[in-house]
DNA sequence: CTGGTCAAGATACCTTTGACCCTT
DNA sequence: GAAGGGTCTTTGGTATCTTGACCA
């Protein structure tokens, strides 16, 4: 600003009446003042550092200007807010770490799509906002603070001339609030002294997930949830609706524990479904139809993503709507959708195919668990209990479970009970539908074997419901792609739920649903068929798969018994190999299903019960491996139990020992566990083990070609300048022994081309780390340290994750090594990804405690510099009112009470020029110089107005 | 109609230690 | 001037899988 600074004995003219000039700041017009301290001549000047602003000192220098009750409550908010800065040194801490966090690795760093920034309000806000701020919205919010600073700059301006004491608090904001917008823009940490908890916070995904859970949960809140009604409620089509959007948006967890709550409350899970919902990513064309399909509804379950996206082919690419809100259009490029529509599948479709299998096949269980709780109901029981012959009830209470015993159960219902092919379907009633049937004494197939099951169990004989199910395929072929983007787009009914739809006509839904008694006899669970087609009499099968109809494959078969269910595919499956096609292909995910499902008790049910398990378990592994081979070569590709020769890849190697076990087309077959799995070193050190010394490689392939380096070719030395090499007798140019080496390299480098050497697993050990010694931190020749497992941390030394931790050591002289924990890619080439250091363990101690008082040391000077600036800011204001006053003290109008009145310029200027000697009129001064060495010059009016002031 | 084979195209896997510029 | 962090760009060859056409 301006150098000038006033004489105070030259003020005497006062500045009344003084036309200010434009981009001059208030302190031309104000004479200094000794009792000023501090004043800060320039903009950029840096105030004092040792200086300390106290409450006593803000007090002082409002002095007369504020009225008592407003300069405590500006002062009183001042100090709060720097407590709070200096409280909250941690968020910005938190700020600052992303950068280690976005490289962890092992799937725990969120992907971008899931993060989400809380931004931090800045003080003088009224709200504690917990804003989730995307891109674009931060793009926007840059945009407003920019419209900020010119408001600014606009206030910064009118405070030149505005300065009356109800205009005082505004000022004192504006300049707060620029003081947080600079900080913004400048990128540090943004100053939030109410929000600075969660300031910068990378959601992990699952609580990411919660999160959006609880947002979508939010809207539902309005109609209490029905579900969670102790008393049993009857299925009506809002609750399947209810039903189908829970279904719609849940993850596996939750389905099942929605199904597990369903079946307890007595509703029965609808098996109508969508697709499940999964994670949005923003690059499909379907998202953004969706969204323009139903923006509202949208809306309402994801409030965070409040930007509109819509297609439009004609639009401008940005539109900003007055009410804030941002539309982008998107222009359609025909060119890429047509890409997208003619690639196959991919891997995202293969994902959702399967995500829609899980969820089916969850509801299909638990709509199997909900009808087994009906089979399983007392009164049920009881009604069917009643109607038999007490020979039959004691002949059931007996140990003894064989063919007669059975069949003389199944006569007895045959007896009692009509079948009939269909039944008119009445209204649904909350009651159990089995109790109308009883009382109807007709029954259909299906209910029949229901009724027959829970017969069997009123006398004391445990029978399984068994239940072959096929729920969506979980192979991805264009077809089903074809229908899951049709689902995608406009949800369809699909209801593959065999039982219910097993009227479809060329189902036999008899044959989805039987019961499995134990033969105590033939010591095995065996197949009871009540509708033998071929034989009435025949009820059992020796062989349980003459139940299934071959030319329908299934994926699974589940036997349920009491809260016990069971997948017992293997026994009714035709060829185990096929079926696998149709299943889950991870095992563990039915298991962990049914745990979830089946009540904690079978754990603890006697002896008896798992021995026959153990038998049963047994007679279904024989099943498995008393396959047949398969009748074409393709179906050994992925067969669990053989395997061609040509079909092993070329990571993986027969055992030398191996003996094929047959034959097929003059090729031998040979067993899927002789068939191991090879690697390279270095494949197996990241999976944490090293291969033995002196082991052999197994196999040698060749190697994948490195990329060729890019390197500035050599400019060969001009030829007069090199000598002539005599070789045997003959004289060739350096020149031409060097093209002949670079030839003889290429040569040889073709000839041995690079082979990688695999080992199998049985000649690998865990690794073993190195032993640190001396505070030297063993590393490789690299300068790292191997850390894809934690276990792989050299003993005696420790992995710490601290950014800016290696320049620590380096101070302190600490050996460290940085950690190495995984390949990335970058550039279209593999980088090691380096997280953490590695340090000697009794040196971790000082150097955590290093860090952290460097930390310290780091943030306090940060805040050290901030305070600097919030101070000079301060001063500046109040040393300018404090001046002001002063200045009108001294030549101002005084209204009775003593307080300054009217600093409206126009106001003063009107009064000035009204009481000017000779009319009014503007000062037109003219410079003159009194004192060049001191630099003293005095502003001179025709009016006799003069000025004195120093230039420096 | 089913199942096998084959070819073409799509996808998965393996590999595995920059360079430069700007700020502090 | 040194150190450190951000940004640049997005490999490429081969094995394996998938699909659809064709044929027995």
């Amino acid at each position: 600003m301006s150098g000038r600074r006033w004489n105070r004995n030259a003020a005497e003219g006062g500045s009344r009446g003084t036309k200010r000039k434009k981009g001059q700041g208030l302190s031309l017009g104000l004479p200094a003042a000794s009792e000023i301290p501090l004043l800060p001549a320039d903009e950029n000047e840096e105030p004092d550092e040792n200086q300390e602003i106290d409450r006593d000192m803000i007090s002082s220098f409002t002095g007369s200007t504020l009225s008592k009750a407003k300069k405590n409550r500006i002062t009183n908010q001042f100090l709060t807010q720097l407590n709070q800065q200096k409280a909250d040194k941690e968020a910005k801490q938190v700020k600052r770490k992303p950068l280690i966090e976005k490289k962890q690795i092992n799937g725990e760093a969120p992907l971008p799509h899931q993060r989400r920034r809380t931004v931090p309000i800045p003080f003088l806000v009224d709200q504690e906002l917990d804003l989730q701020v995307d891109e674009e919205e931060e793009a926007d919010k840059r945009k407003r603070l920019e419209e900020n600073r010119k408001a600014d700059e606009e206030n910064a301006r009118r405070q030149r001339e505005l300065f009356n004491e109800s205009q005082m608090e505004e000022i004192v904001e504006e300049e707060v609030e620029k003081e947080v917008e600079v900080e913004e823009k400048d990128g540090a940490e943004s100053v939030s002294l109410q929000t600075v908890q969660n300031s910068f916070t990378f959601l992990d995904p699952v609580e990411n997930e919660a999160r959006k859970q609880a947002k979508r949960g939010k809207p539902k809140k309005k109609t209490p949830s029905k579900t969670t009604k102790p008393r049993k409620t009857r299925e009506t089509p809002s609750r399947r609706r209810e039903f189908e959007e829970k279904i719609k948006s849940m993850t596996e967890e939750e389905a099942i524990e929605l199904a597990k709550n369903y079946v307890d409350q007595g509703n029965e899970p609808t098996t109508k479904m969508e697709k499940p919902r999964k994670k949005r990513k923003s690059q499909g064309m379907m998202d953004e139809f969706e969204d323009e399909e139903e923006p509202v509804q949208r809306q309402a379950e994801e409030e965070w993503e409040d930007i509109q996206i819509t297609t439009n082919h004609a639009a401008a690419p940005l539109q900003v709507c007055t009410n804030g809100d941002i539309n982008i259009n998107l222009r359609r490029n025909v060119k890429e959708e047509k890409k997208v529509k003619k690639k196959g599948i991919t891997k995202e479709d293969r994902e959702d195919i399967a995500e829609l299998h899980k969820a089916h096949l969850v509801t299909l269980i638990a709509h199997v668990t909900w009808v087994n709780k009906q089979i399983d109901d007392e009164e049920v029981k009881g009604l069917m209990l009643s109607t038999v012959p007490q020979e039959l009830v004691w002949e059931g209470q007996s140990d003894l479970v064989d063919r007669s015993l059975v069949r003389s159960v199944v006569q007895h219902f045959r007896s009692q009970f009509r079948v009939v092919q269909f039944e008119k379907e009445k209204k649904p009633s909350n009651r159990n539908p089995l109790l109308r049937v009883i009382k109807r004494k007709s029954a259909t197939p299906i209910q029949a074997v229901q009724l027959v099951a829970a017969l069997f169990r009123s006398i004391g004989i445990n029978v399984r419901y068994c239940v072959a199910i096929d729920p969506v395929p979980i192979k991805a072929t264009v077809k089903t792609t074809v229908h899951i983007k049709q689902l995608k787009e406009a949800p369809i009914d699909c209801d593959f739920d065999p039982v219910a739809n097993g009227a479809t006509n060329h189902q036999d839904p008899i044959r989805k649903v039987w019961i499995e008694f134990y033969s105590t006899t033939e010591n095995r669970w065996s197949t009871l068929d009540l509708f033998n087609k071929k034989s009435a009499d025949k009820l059992v099968h020796d062989d349980p798969r003459a139940l299934i109809d071959p030319r329908r494959p299934f994926g699974y078969v589940f036997a349920i018994e009491h809260d016990y269910i069971k997948d017992i595919t293997r026994r009714y499956s035709l060829r185990w190999s096929v079926t696998k096609q149709f299943r889950v292909f991870e095992e563990r995910w039915l298991f962990h299903i049914f745990r979830r499902l089946s009540s904690k008790a079978f754990k603890n049910r006697g002896p008896e019960f798992k021995r026959r398990e153990m038998e049963d378990e047994r007679s279904l592994m024989l099943c498995e491996e008393i396959e047949e081979f398969p009748t074409s070569a393709e179906g050994f590709r992925r067969h669990p139990t053989y395997t061609l020769e040509k079909f092993i890849t070329k990571y993986q190697m027969l055992m030398p020992d191996a003996q094929p076990v047959g034959e097929f087309k003059e090729m031998a077959v040979y067993k899927r566990e002789d068939v191991k799995e090879l690697h390279s070193m270095d494949k197996w050190l990241q999976e944490g083990r090293v291969v033995k010394e002196g082991e052999e490689p197994l196999k040698k392939v060749p190697k994948k070609k490195q990329r060729e380096e890019e390197k500035p070719q050599k400019i060969p030395a001009p030829p007069q300048e090199r000598e002539l090499v005599n070789i045997n007798g003959q004289e060739f140019t350096a020149e031409e022994i060097d093209m002949a080496m670079e030839q003889a390299r290429i040569q040889n480098e073709e000839e041995s081309a690079p082979l990688t050497s695999l080992y199998g697993l049985w000649q690998t050990l865990p690794y073993e780390p190195q032993v640190a010694s001396d505070g030297v931190v063993p590393r490789n020749r690299y300068g790292n340290v191997y850390l894809f497992k934690p276990d792989m941390c050299p003993i005696g030394c420790v992995h710490i994750r601290k950014p800016g931790l290696g320049k620590i050591c380096k101070t302190l002289g600490i050996d460290y090594a940085p950690a190495m924990v995984a390949w990335e890619t970058k550039m279209g080439r593999s980088v090691p990804l380096l997280d953490g250091y590695v340090v000697c363990e009794e040196q971790s101690e000082i150097l955590v405690e290093a860090w952290e008082q460097n930390e310290q040391r780091v943030r306090e000077e940060r805040q050290k510099k901030k305070e600097k600036l919030v101070y000079g800011r301060w001063k500046r204001i109040l040393i300018k009112m404090i001046t002001r006053a002063r200045v009108d003290e001294k030549y101002g109008e005084r209204e009775d009470n003593g307080l300054i009145h009217g600093t409206n310029v126009e106001e003063k200027k009107e009064k000035t020029k009204k009481t000017k000697k000779g009319g009014p009129h503007e000062h037109e001064f003219e410079e003159v110089m009194i004192d060049g060495e001191k630099g003293v010059y005095e502003n001179r009016c025709t009016c006799g107005l003069k000025i004195r002031f120093e230039k420096l």
